[in-house]
DNA sequence: AGTTTATATAAATCATCATTTATATGACAA
DNA sequence: TTGTCATATAAATGATGATTTATATAAACT
């Protein structure tokens, strides 16, 4: 049997990024393409870790990559959301409150 | 002891609205302010779990609400916010992939 | 006051998914 | 062709948080 597949939506797309790992790896890809070792040195988390969220980004088409020799480079698919990452910065300073949700624990 | 706080960012708003039923209810929000009664009819979910998911919201300053006699109404406390829904809706679309992560599944 | 309607809260259960640890693959250099 | 560097994969574990169920509060109407 073959593994279910789904069409990217909103939510789909929020899930996707809203883990804390995958968004801190979006923040750095948002300004530019990185190697997976210069992803690891910045956010230090161990490189299986930041290997298995680069394959989930990359399975959703949030982010591509190239092998250069024996590095592999990641970027943000597109522009868009490149942006969006930002907007969602953006918008999270401007709410400007404290909050004690579970959810807001990081 | 106190329950811990937390400032708001974008990580922790996105880990406030990734959840599906509380980016649908931000959904039906962002068209304008519902009462409680009237998003449980239109989403058909639980109403003790839709008034649990509206405090994880309003907790962290995404909602805020409103008593008019015995109902509450409640809607997305900001227009950025409201807009930043629908960019996100968009950008999802636009990836037009599909995805077999879990975090892509509902 | 008692009843109905609208919403909130709390405890218990259940599901999901991030992380760790160990190992594998693949490219380049000596 | 062996060793090293860069990245990927897989299995096991552990933590988090959504949902259910039952009950409480609070307002309006009789």
């Amino acid at each position: 049997m073959s593994i279910p597949t789904y069409n990217m939506d909103g939510l789909r797309l929020l899930r996707c990024i809203c883990d804390e790992m995958r968004f801190g790896i979006l923040e750095q890809l948002s300004q530019g393409e990185m190697t997976v070792g210069q992803i690891v040195q910045k956010i230090k988390r161990d490189q299986p870790l930041v290997s298995h969220h680069l394959k989930t980004l990359k399975e959703c088409g949030i982010v591509s990559s190239e092998s250069r020799g024996r590095h592999v480079v990641y970027r943000i698919s597109s522009e868009r959301l490149s942006a969006l990452i930002v907007q969602i910065q953006e918008a999270g300073d401007e709410i400007n409150d404290i909050c004690d949700s579970a959810c807001c624990a990081k």
